[in-house]
DNA sequence: GCATATGTTATGAA
DNA sequence: TTTCATAACATATG
């Protein structure tokens, strides 16, 4: 689930379902989502602290508090749930905030990839020093800024959070089909043009995407085609490619987005 | 058993 | 120095 839409919606939900309220009780169900700290230190330095307002950077999410942040990063399976104390644990509710009015913030998340990071000021900079530029308040200047002077291929740099933050598998695939350029493209070797359109659909991409709480999986989408089985391109009707890509499965329309070789691939 | 999955990091090789 | 693929992490599904 989580790139960055994903990320922003757990922002709001943080601060609808916990903002301005006081840490009644936390509830670690497994540790191993802690890193550096542990069950009994996070409840110790956490119980009777009010939650701030939220801040994300890429697809990090910064749960601050009056006290100590609660850095939340969600790997590939986790999100925030706002419920009831009534509402049964759900098996991979693993860490679970009580905050006054009734309500819980709970840390959900199948597959433990990521997890929780309870740091001061220090910490967080350290945490975070890594960062690029967040990709939902880039301009065009700095998407310029990204791409010179990398060899690399667009999928792998906009991939790449310490060059951009925010952008992940499904949405660099989508943006880059609506911008018409083939995945495997030099990053720093784009026209113009193509760097235009490259900025204008990233924005475009990124708006639905926040207003929608999620990469959403729209037949008019390439997300909403990828996975089906013998998936064509939303726009033209040609049979989609798929490969292994910067570590990652890489979906295109060998018709929309040319390799820029002579006779193209499969 | 095999391959796949929206993420990050360490490692070794070009 | 840069970039790539790969494995690892933990778990579920087809």
């Amino acid at each position: 689930m989580p790139e960055l839409p994903d990320v922003e919606a757990f922002r709001g939900i943080l601060a609808s379902c916990a903002q301005g309220r006081r840490i009644r009780r936390t509830e670690v169900y497994d540790a191993g989502v802690l890193h550096g700290v542990s069950a009994g230190r996070l409840r110790r330095e956490l119980t009777g602290r009010r939650f701030a307002e939220p801040e994300r950077r890429g697809k990090w999410l910064l749960a601050r508090t009056d006290g100590p942040t609660v850095l939340l990063h969600f790997g590939m399976t986790g999100e925030l749930v706002c419920a009831t104390p009534a509402e049964p644990v759900h098996a991979h509710d693993r860490v679970v905030f009580t905050v006054t009015g009734g309500r819980q913030l709970r840390y959900r998340d199948q597959r433990k990839l990521q997890g929780l990071w309870l740091v001061d000021e220090a910490g967080l900079d350290r945490m975070l020093r890594d960062q690029g530029p967040d990709a939902a308040t880039l301009t065009r200047q700095g998407l310029g800024a990204v791409l010179a002077g990398r060899r690399g291929s667009l999928k792998s740099v906009l991939m790449d959070q310490s060059a951009l933050a925010g952008l992940g598998n499904l949405l660099v695939d989508e943006i880059l089909w609506r911008a018409r350029l083939h995945p495997a493209r030099r990053a720093g070797a784009l026209s113009a043009d193509e760097h235009g359109r490259l900025y204008t659909e990233l924005r475009r991409t990124l708006r639905s995407a926040v207003r929608a709480g999620r990469v959403p999986p729209r037949g008019s989408w390439l997300t909403g085609r990828r996975d089906d089985p013998g998936a064509s391109c939303p726009r033209c009707g040609t049979a989609l490619c798929r490969k292994r890509l910067a570590g990652r499965g890489t979906v295109w329309c060998p018709d929309c987005q040319p390799d820029g070789t002579a006779g193209g691939e499969t």
